[in-house]
RNA sequence: GGAGAGGUGCCGGAGUGGUAACGGAGCAGAUUGCUAAUCUGUCGACGCGUAAGUGUCGCAUGGGUUCGAGUCCCAUUCUCUCCGCCA
Protein backbone atom coordinates (compact mmCIF):
# COMPACT_ATOMS: atom_id res chain seq x y z
CA UNK A 1 0.00 0.00 0.00
CA UNK A 2 0.89 3.88 -0.32
CA UNK A 3 2.83 5.37 2.49
CA UNK A 4 1.05 7.93 4.25
CA UNK A 5 3.88 9.94 4.37
CA UNK A 6 3.68 10.26 0.51
CA UNK A 7 -0.12 10.78 0.34
CA UNK A 8 -0.01 13.31 2.81
CA UNK A 9 3.55 15.30 0.69
CA UNK A 10 1.84 14.58 -3.05
CA UNK A 11 -1.76 14.33 -2.93
CA UNK A 12 -2.35 16.16 -6.21
CA UNK A 13 0.59 14.49 -8.09
CA UNK A 14 -1.46 11.19 -6.68
CA UNK A 15 -4.63 12.03 -8.46
CA UNK A 16 -3.40 12.72 -11.64
CA UNK A 17 -1.17 9.66 -11.71
CA UNK A 18 -4.25 7.60 -10.94
CA UNK A 19 -6.31 9.30 -13.20
CA UNK A 20 -3.63 6.35 -15.86
CA UNK A 21 -5.86 4.09 -14.06
CA UNK A 22 -8.66 5.46 -15.27
CA UNK A 23 -9.33 5.83 -11.02
CA UNK A 24 -10.76 8.88 -9.37
CA UNK A 25 -8.64 8.50 -6.12
CA UNK A 26 -9.43 12.20 -4.75
CA UNK A 27 -12.25 11.06 -3.02
CA UNK A 28 -10.53 7.98 -1.61
CA UNK A 29 -7.04 10.15 -0.72
CA UNK A 30 -9.20 13.04 1.19
CA UNK A 31 -11.06 9.88 3.07
CA UNK A 32 -7.03 8.90 3.93
CA UNK A 33 -5.81 12.27 4.85
CA UNK A 34 -9.27 13.28 7.07
CA UNK A 35 -8.60 9.51 9.27
CA UNK A 36 -4.99 10.59 9.67
CA UNK A 37 -5.10 13.80 10.69
CA UNK A 38 -8.37 11.84 13.11
CA UNK A 39 -5.84 9.25 13.82
CA UNK A 40 -3.18 11.37 15.38
CA UNK A 41 -5.14 13.68 17.12
CA UNK A 42 -6.88 10.19 19.28
CA UNK A 43 -3.17 9.54 19.75
CA UNK A 44 -2.17 11.99 20.69
CA UNK A 45 -4.97 12.66 23.39
CA UNK A 46 -4.39 9.03 24.15
CA UNK A 47 -0.57 9.00 25.21
CA UNK A 48 -1.44 12.22 27.23
CA UNK A 49 -3.74 9.82 29.05
CA UNK A 50 -1.95 7.01 29.47
CA UNK A 51 1.06 8.87 30.36
CA UNK A 52 -1.13 10.69 33.40
CA UNK A 53 -2.09 7.20 34.68
CA UNK A 54 1.62 5.28 34.38
CA UNK A 55 2.45 8.47 36.29
CA UNK A 56 -0.46 7.66 39.00
CA UNK A 57 0.64 4.06 38.91
CA UNK A 58 4.02 4.58 39.62
CA UNK A 59 3.40 6.73 42.49
CA UNK A 60 0.95 4.43 43.64
CA UNK A 61 3.53 1.83 43.80
CA UNK A 62 6.33 3.89 45.55
CA UNK A 63 3.75 4.52 48.25
CA UNK A 64 2.81 0.57 48.78
CA UNK A 65 6.85 0.02 48.57
CA UNK A 66 7.25 2.91 51.45
CA UNK A 67 4.02 0.99 53.83
CA UNK A 68 1.60 4.13 52.96
CA UNK A 69 -1.19 1.88 52.06
CA UNK A 70 -3.77 4.64 52.96
CA UNK A 71 -2.24 7.15 51.10
CA UNK A 72 -1.90 4.51 48.20
CA UNK A 73 -5.71 3.64 47.98
CA UNK A 74 -6.84 7.03 48.14
CA UNK A 75 -5.33 8.08 45.18
CA UNK A 76 -6.26 4.60 43.23
CA UNK A 77 -9.54 6.43 43.20
CA UNK A 78 -7.93 9.00 40.88
CA UNK A 79 -7.18 6.31 38.41
CA UNK A 80 -10.54 5.39 37.66
CA UNK A 81 -11.78 8.19 35.19
CA UNK A 82 -7.94 7.63 33.23
CA UNK A 83 -8.90 4.17 32.94
CA UNK A 84 -12.25 5.02 31.70
CA UNK A 85 -10.84 7.26 29.17
CA UNK A 86 -8.17 5.61 27.99
CA UNK A 87 -10.34 2.16 27.15
CA UNK A 88 -12.77 4.87 24.83
CA UNK A 89 -9.97 6.49 22.95
CA UNK A 90 -8.12 2.85 22.53
CA UNK A 91 -11.55 1.78 20.64
CA UNK A 92 -11.47 4.98 18.91
CA UNK A 93 -8.01 4.17 17.74
CA UNK A 94 -8.53 1.05 16.95
CA UNK A 95 -11.36 1.59 15.04
CA UNK A 96 -9.88 4.68 12.81
CA UNK A 97 -6.61 2.66 12.07
CA UNK A 98 -9.01 -0.35 11.18
CA UNK A 99 -11.01 1.78 8.73
CA UNK A 100 -7.76 3.78 7.73
CA UNK A 101 -5.96 0.23 6.92
CA UNK A 102 -8.87 -0.76 4.76
CA UNK A 103 -9.10 2.73 2.92
CA UNK A 104 -5.44 1.95 1.91
CA UNK A 105 -5.90 -1.51 0.61
CA UNK A 106 -8.31 -0.02 -1.85
CA UNK A 107 -5.60 2.45 -3.64
CA UNK A 108 -3.60 0.67 -5.83
CA UNK A 109 0.19 1.85 -6.51
CA UNK A 110 1.04 4.86 -8.16
CA UNK A 111 1.91 4.75 -12.07
CA UNK A 112 5.21 5.34 -12.87
CA UNK A 113 5.73 8.33 -15.13
CA UNK A 114 6.72 6.32 -17.86
CA UNK A 115 3.13 4.72 -18.00
CA UNK A 116 0.81 5.68 -20.91
CA UNK A 117 -2.98 6.09 -19.96
CA UNK A 118 -5.16 3.66 -21.75
CA UNK A 119 -7.94 1.54 -20.61
CA UNK A 120 -7.43 -1.69 -22.06
CA UNK A 121 -4.57 -3.96 -24.01
CA UNK A 122 -5.34 -2.11 -27.07
CA UNK A 123 -3.33 0.75 -25.20
CA UNK A 124 -0.25 -0.73 -24.51
CA UNK A 125 2.70 0.50 -25.63
CA UNK A 126 5.09 -1.70 -27.65
CA UNK A 127 8.60 -0.89 -27.42
CA UNK A 128 10.27 -3.55 -28.85
CA UNK A 129 9.88 -6.33 -30.89
CA UNK A 130 12.39 -9.05 -32.29
CA UNK A 131 12.94 -12.38 -34.32
CA UNK A 132 11.10 -13.60 -37.59
CA UNK A 133 7.77 -14.65 -37.72
CA UNK A 134 8.78 -18.28 -39.03
CA UNK A 135 6.57 -19.29 -42.52
CA UNK A 136 4.53 -22.02 -42.04
CA UNK A 137 3.16 -24.99 -43.57
CA UNK A 138 0.44 -25.52 -45.74
CA UNK A 139 -2.35 -26.50 -42.79
CA UNK A 140 -0.22 -25.16 -40.01
CA UNK A 141 -2.06 -26.43 -37.17
CA UNK A 142 -2.95 -24.56 -33.53
CA UNK A 143 -1.08 -25.74 -30.18
CA UNK A 144 -4.08 -28.05 -28.79
CA UNK A 145 -4.63 -29.75 -32.39
CA UNK A 146 -0.55 -30.61 -32.69
CA UNK A 147 -0.83 -31.74 -28.79
CA UNK A 148 -3.55 -33.95 -29.56
CA UNK A 149 -1.78 -35.24 -32.87
CA UNK A 150 1.24 -36.07 -31.04
CA UNK A 151 -0.19 -37.37 -27.88
CA UNK A 152 1.84 -34.93 -25.74
CA UNK A 153 -1.29 -33.70 -23.52
CA UNK A 154 -4.10 -34.35 -22.73
CA UNK A 155 -6.63 -31.90 -21.65
CA UNK A 156 -9.42 -34.45 -21.56
CA UNK A 157 -7.90 -36.63 -19.09
CA UNK A 158 -6.74 -33.53 -16.63
CA UNK A 159 -10.74 -33.04 -17.08
CA UNK A 160 -11.76 -36.39 -15.48
CA UNK A 161 -9.09 -36.83 -12.90
CA UNK A 162 -9.63 -32.55 -11.97
CA UNK A 163 -11.86 -30.43 -14.25
CA UNK A 164 -10.92 -28.01 -17.15
CA UNK A 165 -7.82 -26.16 -17.17
CA UNK A 166 -5.50 -29.54 -15.08
CA UNK A 167 -4.19 -30.42 -18.43
CA UNK A 168 -2.14 -33.50 -18.21
CA UNK A 169 1.35 -33.70 -20.25
CA UNK A 170 2.40 -37.45 -21.23
CA UNK A 171 5.87 -38.45 -22.58
CA UNK A 172 8.18 -36.06 -24.86
CA UNK A 173 5.64 -33.53 -23.32
CA UNK A 174 6.12 -34.16 -19.98
CA UNK A 175 9.90 -34.40 -20.99
CA UNK A 176 9.61 -31.22 -22.47
CA UNK A 177 7.86 -29.41 -19.60
CA UNK A 178 10.80 -30.74 -17.22
CA UNK A 179 13.42 -29.68 -19.52
CA UNK A 180 12.20 -25.83 -19.48
CA UNK A 181 11.95 -25.69 -16.14
CA UNK A 182 15.37 -27.03 -15.82
CA UNK A 183 16.68 -24.60 -18.68
CA UNK A 184 14.84 -21.62 -17.61
CA UNK A 185 16.51 -22.35 -13.87
CA UNK A 186 19.98 -22.92 -15.01
CA UNK A 187 19.50 -19.49 -17.12
CA UNK A 188 18.58 -17.61 -14.32
CA UNK A 189 21.29 -18.79 -12.01
CA UNK A 190 24.05 -18.14 -14.63
CA UNK A 191 22.59 -14.52 -14.15
CA UNK A 192 23.15 -14.72 -10.46
CA UNK A 193 19.84 -15.75 -9.38
CA UNK A 194 19.64 -17.53 -6.08
CA UNK A 195 18.07 -20.82 -6.58
CA UNK A 196 15.25 -21.53 -4.31
CA UNK A 197 12.40 -24.15 -3.62
CA UNK A 198 9.37 -22.74 -1.61
CA UNK A 199 5.85 -23.79 -0.02
CA UNK A 200 3.04 -23.30 -2.79
CA UNK A 201 0.62 -22.89 0.10
CA UNK A 202 0.70 -19.81 1.74
CA UNK A 203 -1.45 -18.44 4.97
CA UNK A 204 -3.81 -15.16 4.55
CA UNK A 205 -0.82 -13.01 6.10
CA UNK A 206 1.50 -13.70 3.12
CA UNK A 207 -1.60 -13.09 0.97
CA UNK A 208 -1.74 -9.79 2.14
CA UNK A 209 2.05 -9.07 2.01
CA UNK A 210 2.09 -9.31 -1.62
CA UNK A 211 -1.13 -8.06 -2.27
CA UNK A 212 -3.20 -10.57 -3.71
CA UNK A 213 -5.70 -10.39 -0.59
CA UNK A 214 -8.25 -8.50 -0.13
CA UNK A 215 -7.41 -7.54 -4.19
CA UNK A 216 -7.88 -10.96 -5.61
CA UNK A 217 -9.44 -12.65 -3.40
CA UNK A 218 -11.81 -15.04 -5.06
CA UNK A 219 -8.47 -15.43 -7.76
CA UNK A 220 -7.00 -17.69 -5.35
CA UNK A 221 -7.35 -21.40 -4.18
CA UNK A 222 -8.42 -20.89 -0.49
CA UNK A 223 -7.89 -24.64 1.54
CA UNK A 224 -10.29 -23.53 4.45
CA UNK A 225 -9.78 -26.52 6.54
CA UNK A 226 -6.41 -24.90 7.12
CA UNK A 227 -7.03 -21.46 6.00
CA UNK A 228 -4.32 -21.43 3.30
CA UNK A 229 -3.96 -20.27 -0.36
CA UNK A 230 -2.62 -21.85 -3.40
CA UNK A 231 0.03 -20.01 -4.51
CA UNK A 232 -1.05 -18.07 -8.03
CA UNK A 233 2.32 -17.42 -8.54
CA UNK A 234 6.21 -17.74 -6.75
CA UNK A 235 6.16 -14.23 -6.70
CA UNK A 236 4.17 -15.03 -3.52
CA UNK A 237 6.30 -17.35 -1.28
CA UNK A 238 9.83 -15.75 -2.63
CA UNK A 239 8.35 -12.10 -1.71
CA UNK A 240 7.26 -13.24 1.43
CA UNK A 241 10.52 -14.64 2.62
CA UNK A 242 11.17 -11.16 3.59
CA UNK A 243 8.32 -9.75 5.39
CA UNK A 244 9.40 -8.16 8.72
CA UNK A 245 12.90 -7.86 7.73
CA UNK A 246 15.46 -5.06 8.07
CA UNK A 247 17.87 -5.80 4.96
CA UNK A 248 21.56 -4.36 5.25
CA UNK A 249 22.52 -2.25 2.44
CA UNK A 250 25.08 -4.58 1.26
CA UNK A 251 22.67 -7.81 0.88
CA UNK A 252 21.63 -5.53 -2.28
CA UNK A 253 20.55 -6.78 -5.00
CA UNK A 254 18.96 -9.67 -3.30
CA UNK A 255 18.00 -12.07 -6.47
CA UNK A 256 16.34 -14.93 -6.22
CA UNK A 257 14.80 -17.30 -8.88
CA UNK A 258 11.91 -20.27 -8.33
CA UNK A 259 10.10 -22.72 -9.90
CA UNK A 260 6.39 -23.24 -8.65
CA UNK A 261 3.43 -24.62 -10.07
CA UNK A 262 0.69 -21.64 -10.24
CA UNK A 263 -2.99 -22.02 -9.42
CA UNK A 264 -5.57 -19.50 -10.47
CA UNK A 265 -8.86 -19.85 -10.34
CA UNK A 266 -9.71 -17.54 -13.26
CA UNK A 267 -12.97 -16.64 -12.15
CA UNK A 268 -14.97 -14.99 -15.45
CA UNK A 269 -12.64 -16.35 -17.98
CA UNK A 270 -14.42 -18.05 -21.23
CA UNK A 271 -14.40 -18.63 -25.34
CA UNK A 272 -11.93 -19.12 -27.64
CA UNK A 273 -8.94 -17.27 -25.76
CA UNK A 274 -8.86 -19.68 -23.35
CA UNK A 275 -8.46 -22.33 -25.25
CA UNK A 276 -5.61 -25.20 -25.21
CA UNK A 277 -2.67 -24.07 -22.98
CA UNK A 278 -3.91 -20.02 -23.15
CA UNK A 279 -5.90 -20.23 -20.09
CA UNK A 280 -5.26 -23.01 -17.36
CA UNK A 281 -6.20 -23.37 -13.45
CA UNK A 282 -2.86 -25.23 -13.01
CA UNK A 283 0.43 -24.29 -14.41
CA UNK A 284 4.04 -24.21 -14.29
CA UNK A 285 6.30 -21.16 -13.73
CA UNK A 286 9.87 -20.33 -13.06
CA UNK A 287 10.06 -16.48 -11.35
CA UNK A 288 12.47 -14.14 -10.63
CA UNK A 289 12.39 -12.15 -7.26
CA UNK A 290 14.60 -9.12 -6.59
CA UNK A 291 14.90 -6.88 -3.24
CA UNK A 292 16.68 -3.36 -4.21
CA UNK A 293 17.51 -0.27 -2.84
CA UNK A 294 15.43 2.11 -4.34
CA UNK A 295 17.63 4.02 -6.29
CA UNK A 296 18.61 0.82 -8.15
CA UNK A 297 15.22 -0.42 -8.91
CA UNK A 298 14.36 0.76 -12.42
CA UNK A 299 18.18 -0.21 -13.72
CA UNK A 300 17.29 -3.96 -11.87
CA UNK A 301 14.10 -3.98 -14.20
CA UNK A 302 15.90 -3.07 -16.95
CA UNK A 303 18.26 -5.94 -16.22
CA UNK A 304 15.04 -7.93 -15.91
CA UNK A 305 13.83 -7.16 -19.19
CA UNK A 306 17.28 -7.99 -20.86
CA UNK A 307 17.56 -10.74 -19.23
CA UNK A 308 14.21 -12.14 -20.61
CA UNK A 309 15.01 -11.12 -24.24
CA UNK A 310 18.20 -13.36 -24.13
CA UNK A 311 16.22 -16.04 -23.24
CA UNK A 312 13.77 -15.50 -26.23
CA UNK A 313 16.42 -14.96 -28.56
CA UNK A 314 18.03 -18.35 -27.35
CA UNK A 315 15.01 -20.17 -27.99
CA UNK A 316 14.44 -18.65 -31.27
CA UNK A 317 11.03 -17.53 -30.88
CA UNK A 318 9.49 -13.98 -32.31
CA UNK A 319 8.29 -11.87 -29.48
CA UNK A 320 7.55 -7.99 -28.93
CA UNK A 321 7.61 -5.90 -25.30
CA UNK A 322 4.56 -3.94 -23.98
CA UNK A 323 4.89 -1.34 -21.85
CA UNK A 324 1.29 -1.81 -20.04
CA UNK A 325 -0.65 1.12 -20.08
CA UNK A 326 -2.61 2.54 -16.55
CA UNK A 327 -5.89 0.69 -17.50
CA UNK A 328 -3.81 -3.23 -17.81
CA UNK A 329 -1.16 -2.55 -14.85
CA UNK A 330 -1.56 -4.83 -11.92
CA UNK A 331 -2.77 -3.12 -8.62
CA UNK A 332 0.57 -3.55 -6.94
CA UNK A 333 2.87 -2.48 -10.05
CA UNK A 334 4.09 1.23 -10.17
CA UNK A 335 5.77 -0.37 -13.93
CA UNK A 336 5.31 -3.70 -16.16
CA UNK A 337 6.46 -4.71 -18.92
CA UNK A 338 5.45 -7.50 -20.65
CA UNK A 339 6.63 -10.01 -23.12
CA UNK A 340 4.18 -11.53 -26.14
CA UNK A 341 5.26 -14.58 -28.19
CA UNK A 342 3.44 -14.61 -31.61
CA UNK A 343 1.34 -17.61 -31.82
CA UNK A 344 1.52 -18.20 -35.93
CA UNK A 345 -1.05 -20.81 -35.86
CA UNK A 346 -3.69 -18.90 -33.62
CA UNK A 347 -2.40 -15.61 -35.27
CA UNK A 348 -2.16 -13.88 -32.21
CA UNK A 349 0.42 -12.50 -29.35
CA UNK A 350 0.43 -14.22 -26.07
CA UNK A 351 1.51 -13.34 -23.08
CA UNK A 352 4.29 -15.45 -21.83
CA UNK A 353 5.91 -12.82 -19.09
CA UNK A 354 5.88 -10.24 -17.25
CA UNK A 355 8.12 -8.06 -15.36
CA UNK A 356 7.22 -5.39 -12.58
CA UNK A 357 8.18 -2.87 -10.24
CA UNK A 358 6.67 -2.04 -7.08
CA UNK A 359 8.61 0.21 -5.69
CA UNK A 360 8.08 0.32 -1.78
CA UNK A 361 4.21 -0.91 -2.11
CA UNK A 362 4.25 -4.28 -1.59
CA UNK A 363 7.43 -3.56 0.83
CA UNK A 364 4.89 -0.96 3.25
CA UNK A 365 2.66 -4.04 3.43
CA UNK A 366 5.63 -6.63 4.31
CA UNK A 367 7.58 -3.89 6.56
CA UNK A 368 10.39 -5.19 4.19
CA UNK A 369 13.12 -2.37 4.96
CA UNK A 370 17.03 -1.83 5.00
CA UNK A 371 18.85 1.10 7.05
CA UNK A 372 20.36 3.73 5.18
CA UNK A 373 23.62 5.97 5.73
CA UNK A 374 21.41 7.50 8.43
CA UNK A 375 20.93 4.75 10.20
CA UNK A 376 17.12 5.17 9.48
CA UNK A 377 14.87 2.73 8.21
CA UNK A 378 13.82 2.71 4.71
CA UNK A 379 11.51 0.61 2.82
CA UNK A 380 12.91 -1.26 -0.20
CA UNK A 381 11.95 -2.10 -3.74
CA UNK A 382 10.49 -5.57 -4.82
CA UNK A 383 10.37 -6.28 -8.11
CA UNK A 384 9.55 -9.64 -10.36
CA UNK A 385 8.97 -11.62 -13.20
CA UNK A 386 8.68 -14.63 -15.67
CA UNK A 387 11.30 -15.92 -16.71
CA UNK A 388 9.21 -17.68 -18.15
CA UNK A 389 5.65 -19.08 -17.69
CA UNK A 390 5.32 -22.67 -19.41
CA UNK A 391 2.72 -23.08 -21.39
CA UNK A 392 2.53 -20.56 -23.90
CA UNK A 393 6.05 -21.05 -24.04
CA UNK A 394 5.11 -24.38 -25.00
CA UNK A 395 2.82 -23.01 -27.36
CA UNK A 396 4.58 -20.95 -28.92
CA UNK A 397 7.50 -23.71 -29.29
CA UNK A 398 5.00 -26.49 -30.43
CA UNK A 399 3.37 -24.00 -32.91
CA UNK A 400 6.37 -22.00 -34.60
CA UNK A 401 8.36 -25.16 -34.83
CA UNK A 402 6.54 -27.88 -36.56
CA UNK A 403 6.95 -29.11 -39.51
CA UNK A 404 4.31 -31.54 -41.76
CA UNK A 405 4.75 -34.72 -39.57
CA UNK A 406 6.62 -33.83 -36.43
CA UNK A 407 7.81 -30.89 -34.09
CA UNK A 408 11.73 -29.30 -34.02
CA UNK A 409 13.11 -28.83 -30.32
CA UNK A 410 14.45 -25.07 -29.76
CA UNK A 411 18.64 -26.43 -30.12
CA UNK A 412 19.08 -24.44 -26.32
CA UNK A 413 16.86 -27.40 -25.18
CA UNK A 414 17.93 -30.58 -27.00
CA UNK A 415 20.24 -31.44 -24.49
CA UNK A 416 17.69 -31.05 -21.57
CA UNK A 417 15.26 -33.11 -23.52
CA UNK A 418 17.33 -35.78 -24.58
CA UNK A 419 15.74 -35.72 -28.07
CA UNK A 420 15.39 -32.65 -30.86
CA UNK A 421 11.98 -33.47 -32.42
CA UNK A 422 8.11 -35.26 -31.36
C1' G B 1 -4.33 -37.16 16.17
C1' G B 2 -2.81 -37.67 21.97
C1' A B 3 0.43 -35.86 26.07
C1' G B 4 4.01 -32.46 27.89
C1' A B 5 7.32 -28.15 27.56
C1' G B 6 8.01 -23.58 25.55
C1' G B 7 7.74 -18.51 22.38
C1' U B 8 11.35 -12.12 25.84
C1' G B 9 14.86 -6.88 21.21
C1' C B 10 19.44 -8.33 15.49
C1' C B 11 21.35 -12.98 18.35
C1' G B 12 22.00 -15.42 23.16
C1' G B 13 19.67 -15.08 27.79
C1' A B 14 17.62 -13.62 33.06
C1' G B 15 13.25 -12.08 34.99
C1' U B 16 6.63 -15.65 39.88
C1' G B 17 2.57 -8.30 40.22
C1' G B 18 5.95 -2.29 41.04
C1' U B 19 7.04 -0.59 35.23
C1' A B 20 12.38 -5.20 30.48
C1' A B 21 18.97 -7.47 33.99
C1' C B 22 23.28 -9.19 31.67
C1' G B 23 26.34 -10.85 27.44
C1' G B 24 27.34 -10.70 22.24
C1' A B 25 26.69 -8.67 17.02
C1' G B 26 25.88 -4.34 13.98
C1' C B 27 26.04 0.93 13.60
C1' A B 28 27.60 5.97 15.30
C1' G B 29 30.80 9.05 18.15
C1' A B 30 35.27 9.58 21.17
C1' U B 31 40.26 8.08 21.95
C1' U B 32 45.14 5.86 20.99
C1' G B 33 50.87 5.72 14.64
C1' C B 34 47.85 1.49 11.66
C1' U B 35 45.25 -3.20 12.62
C1' A B 36 43.21 -4.19 17.10
C1' A B 37 41.58 -2.69 21.78
C1' U B 38 38.87 0.58 25.07
C1' C B 39 34.92 4.00 26.47
C1' U B 40 30.11 6.12 25.45
C1' G B 41 25.68 6.02 22.90
C1' U B 42 22.15 3.59 19.80
C1' C B 43 18.89 -0.36 18.31
C1' G B 44 11.11 -1.88 16.60
C1' A B 45 6.30 1.04 15.77
C1' C B 46 3.37 5.46 16.17
C1' G B 47 2.73 10.55 17.97
C1' C B 48 4.14 15.77 19.65
C1' G B 49 8.22 19.26 18.57
C1' U B 50 11.81 23.57 13.45
C1' A B 51 15.27 21.16 16.64
C1' A B 52 17.58 19.48 21.09
C1' G B 53 14.22 16.50 22.96
C1' U B 54 9.86 14.06 24.63
C1' G B 55 5.41 10.75 25.17
C1' U B 56 2.87 6.20 24.13
C1' C B 57 3.02 1.27 22.56
C1' G B 58 6.01 -3.33 21.81
C1' C B 59 7.97 -9.79 26.08
C1' A B 60 3.98 -15.07 19.88
C1' U B 61 -1.35 -12.91 18.75
C1' G B 62 -6.10 -11.19 20.71
C1' G B 63 -8.95 -10.40 25.01
C1' G B 64 -9.57 -10.19 30.53
C1' U B 65 -8.25 -9.23 35.92
C1' U B 66 -5.42 -5.13 38.52
C1' C B 67 -3.92 1.53 40.55
C1' G B 68 -0.01 -1.29 37.99
C1' A B 69 0.92 -7.50 33.86
C1' G B 70 6.74 -10.37 30.55
C1' U B 71 4.73 -12.32 35.29
C1' C B 72 -2.17 -14.04 36.91
C1' C B 73 -6.78 -15.81 33.85
C1' C B 74 -9.19 -17.12 28.92
C1' A B 75 -8.89 -18.00 23.63
C1' U B 76 -5.92 -18.53 19.35
C1' U B 77 -1.31 -19.62 17.03
C1' C B 78 3.56 -21.43 16.20
C1' U B 79 7.96 -24.27 17.80
C1' C B 80 10.23 -28.35 20.40
C1' U B 81 10.06 -33.41 22.90
C1' C B 82 7.59 -38.14 23.47
C1' C B 83 3.68 -41.43 21.60
C1' G B 84 0.63 -42.72 17.33
C1' C B 85 0.33 -42.56 11.98
C1' C B 86 3.18 -42.11 7.66
C1' A B 87 6.15 -40.59 1.94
Amino acid sequence: MLQLQRIREQKDAITKALKKRNIDADAMLNGVLHLDEKRRAVQTELDSTLAESNKLSKEIGMLFKSGKAEEANKMKSLTANLKENSKKLGEDLNGIAEELKNLLYQIPNVPHDSVPAGNTDEDNEEIFREGDIPELIENALPHWELAKKHDIIDFELGVKITGAGFPVYKGKGARLQRALIAYFLDKNTEAGYTEIQVPHLVNETSGYGTGQLPDKEGQMYHVQADDLYLIPTAEVPVTNLFRDEIVKTDDFPITYTGYTPCFRREAGSYGAHVRGLNRLHQFDKVEIVRVEHPENSYAALDGMVEHVKNILRELKLPYRILRLCGGDLGFTAALTFDFEVFSTAQDRWLEISSASNFEAYQANRLKLRFKDENGKNQLAHTLNGSSLALPRVLAGILENYQTADAIQIPEVLVPYCGFDSI
